[in-house]
DNA sequence: GTGACATATAAGTCTGACTTTTTGTTCCAG
DNA sequence: CTGGAACAAAAAGTCAGACTTATATGTCAC
């Protein structure tokens, strides 16, 4: 799925940017090009474009003279897919996971009342098939099979919303999605009255009612909210 | 403000990259490293970093044989910021703007609300400050005194909120505010409802009302999403 | 201490040669 | 005519080395 090993810059990339947003080099920490390219044994030139990609993510700065210096954590691009992928991957993950799930509870239900007005027909069948999909694997732990609906329903509710920078979310959330399966503690079923939700709010985005879409998917994000308050007070 | 123009590779992608994102080059397009290189007189090393960071943004995709694609608009980087100043530089204009409004009007009742359980004395006071300066300036047309004030008080909102994510909107949020006083029409003074929106908004947080600061910011949100349909319906 | 100057350093740039991957074509077998 | 294998060309990818430029820092005179 991460598969941005592209090139040799890519694979340096895959090793350093972990690194760095992981805080093995504390802001201010100044790397040298040079070393830094034998140490990955590749040439200047690739690390350089490593170092050009780093600095478009505002991870580190180059200055002349000085060296490659890793900037402070408040001016990281933290909207970076890449960079929330190498928070994911870090010790960082909790802290990440709450960030997006405040996110997830602002963004999501103006993104579903939305798309109870724009969406289109074909969106709100998907909508449902997502939703009944959820419910059919609610119970028995078929928590892959229900995960890979539960990702699908987010993802349309984004993309119908007709907001661009919304749509664009529709990964970020699928990581998140996807964490709370894998990572964290999930054995049981998926809580009954979550499934209700996710297909009531079908319902009312089919219905145009998008004051009902909003209220009822602010419950399942502020739901999630809970859910990270009960894992990590 | 833009001052990105770092080395060379930083003029070449003020130069390619808003013309990709005003669609000069449209998806599909396929351009190639030493064509460019020549154009723009610049070593194809330079070129390649140049590619390397439009390639993080996900607007142009790089392959062998192919060259470099540019990549279909919904899979931009969005929220890259400097994706975002091109657009907003650009004939996408107004288009980005709406798409960042409807953003607000999600994350800032939010971050409101949350601001007002975590915010520090002194940011209180700074919050206070800024909506006593928006007060000041409101009237006389010293229009920007108030939109520095103005942009100050969503800073210290959105940084009070304790995320990350919504702090490091601010830049944007800034953005768009400056846009309205410099781009749109702005002639008259600001709306003295919004004002007094604002100094309850200082007043909520500053008394703990979570609830209270995010439905007044709501009310500022949905007033700035209204003065848009205004000027575009 | 202060200012001007010298110096060392690390990034920045350019060039040219070479490698690798991938596409599209050609050509032969069936 | 079709299908697949072999081939050739094209463009990105990589590397090495030489050179330039900015700039932090140290030095010295005042």
């Amino acid at each position: 799925m991460t598969t941005r090993g592209r090139g040799l810059h890519g694979h340096v990339l895959e090793s350093l940017g972990p690194a760095i947003t992981a805080g093995e080099y504390p802001p201010g920490s100044v790397l040298r090009t040079d070393e830094l390219a034998q140490r990955f044994e590749v040439s200047r030139s690739v690390m350089r474009e490593a170092v050009r990609v780093l600095e478009s993510m505002y991870l580190v700065e180059s200055r002349r003279r000085v060296g490659v210096t890793v900037r402070p954590k408040a001016e990281w691009n933290v909207f970076d897919p890449q960079v929330i992928r190498w928070r994911l991957a870090g010790a960082d993950r909790p802290h990440q996971l709450r960030s997006l799930t405040v996110l997830r509870s602002a963004v999501e239900p103006i993104a579903a009342g939305l798309s109870a007005r724009h969406a289109t027909a074909a969106q709100c069948a998907e909508l449902t098939e997502c939703a009944l999909g959820m419910v059919a694997n609610s119970r028995g732990h078929k928590l892959e099979e229900y995960l890979v609906h539960d990702v699908a329903f987010h993802r349309v509710i984004l993309n119908a919303s007709g907001n661009e920078m919304f749509a664009r979310l529709g990964d970020v959330v699928a990581e998140v999605l996807a964490g709370r399966t894998h990572h964290e503690v999930m054995f049981e079923d998926p809580d009954p009255a979550a499934v209700t939700l996710h297909v009531q709010v079908a319902e009312a985005v089919r219905a145009g009612d998008a004051s009902r879409a909003e209220e009822l998917t602010r419950k399942i994000t502020v739901g999630a909210l809970q859910e990270l308050d009960i894992l990590a007070p």
